[in-house]
DNA sequence: CGATATGCTCAGGTTACCTGAGTGATTATT
DNA sequence: AATAATCACTCAGGTAACCTGAGCATATCG
């Protein structure tokens, strides 16, 4: 008869909770974004969630969605392709450009937001008010917690 | 003077706040795996979460991993390299081959829980033992709300 | 003015998935 | 029993979302 490891498991797994969590977030906002007949990608939030009204430089952005200049660029070409954002010349710095939002990009950002706020009232359903403020409240100890 | 836009914006954003969480616990658990010295990345969790004691096969792992055998298959043959897995083949289906923990993956899996349970306990000061199981909760109710 | 730093782009790589098209082995059908 | 359908798996190739390294233009500093 073959020996039988004996583990010592966790009783539970709250990181996997976490993942499982927000996958199911992450399905209703792409699907809410995408029913409102724009073409993108969770990716793209990086830049959505990051960007000023008054635009915002390539380097500002990635450093707020905590990725390489290379790697925003490339979501930023995506949305200038999708007519959502252009690239214009920063007036105070020579080598850099201004990501600003056009007119359909306003229009997204203010979709996704609809979006958001449809999922905010949606999880204050499902966990009550207090329910929701603890859940933010417990997110924030953990990710602050570095 | 410029127009600018007058938005309607989310009082908080409560995916994105499970975004940070779940990324600063990945980091602590990658960390931890990493520092017991095995050369294992996040995508790995796939397996060691799904693969059973006696030996699993492929087309099970993927089923319970949720992804396609193809890709399922990479993240084993990556294990059977780095010694953490064997092939052998099913006694009971000509066409199937069980996955199994090879000695030294049974002590990654148990590295990797013993990183968990750290991670729980760590959580469980941080929060409380009511905050904690609150959070569970919580978080199992979004996951589940399809 | 030259050295160094900064902002961005081009080229190419990696990881973690995917689809599609096989190859054998098994099971079901006639 | 022969054939068809199904199943487990593999091979080839593609994509999304990141990365590193190198290079070029503009700024800033001593």
């Amino acid at each position: 008869m073959s020996t039988r490891p004996q583990f010592r498991e966790p009783e539970e797994n709250t990181a996997y909770l976490l993942g499982q969590a927000l996958a199911a977030l992450q399905r209703v906002i792409t699907r809410g974004v995408n029913a409102s007949g724009h073409d993108v990608r969770a990716a793209h939030s990086a830049v959505f969630g990051n960007i000023d009204h008054e635009g915002t430089r390539l380097t500002q952005l990635a450093e707020r969605a905590r990725m390489t200049p290379q790697a925003m660029s490339e979501l930023v070409d995506d949305l200038v392709t999708g007519g959502y954002l252009t690239r214009i010349p920063d007036p105070t710095d020579g080598r850099a450009k201004l990501i600003v939002l056009t007119d359909l990009g306003n229009v997204a950002l203010q979709d996704a937001f609809d979006t958001i706020i449809g999922i905010e009232a949606e999880l204050e359903t499902l966990l009550g008010r207090t329910g929701l403020l603890r859940l933010r409240k417990a997110l924030h100890a953990i990710a602050e917690r570095e």
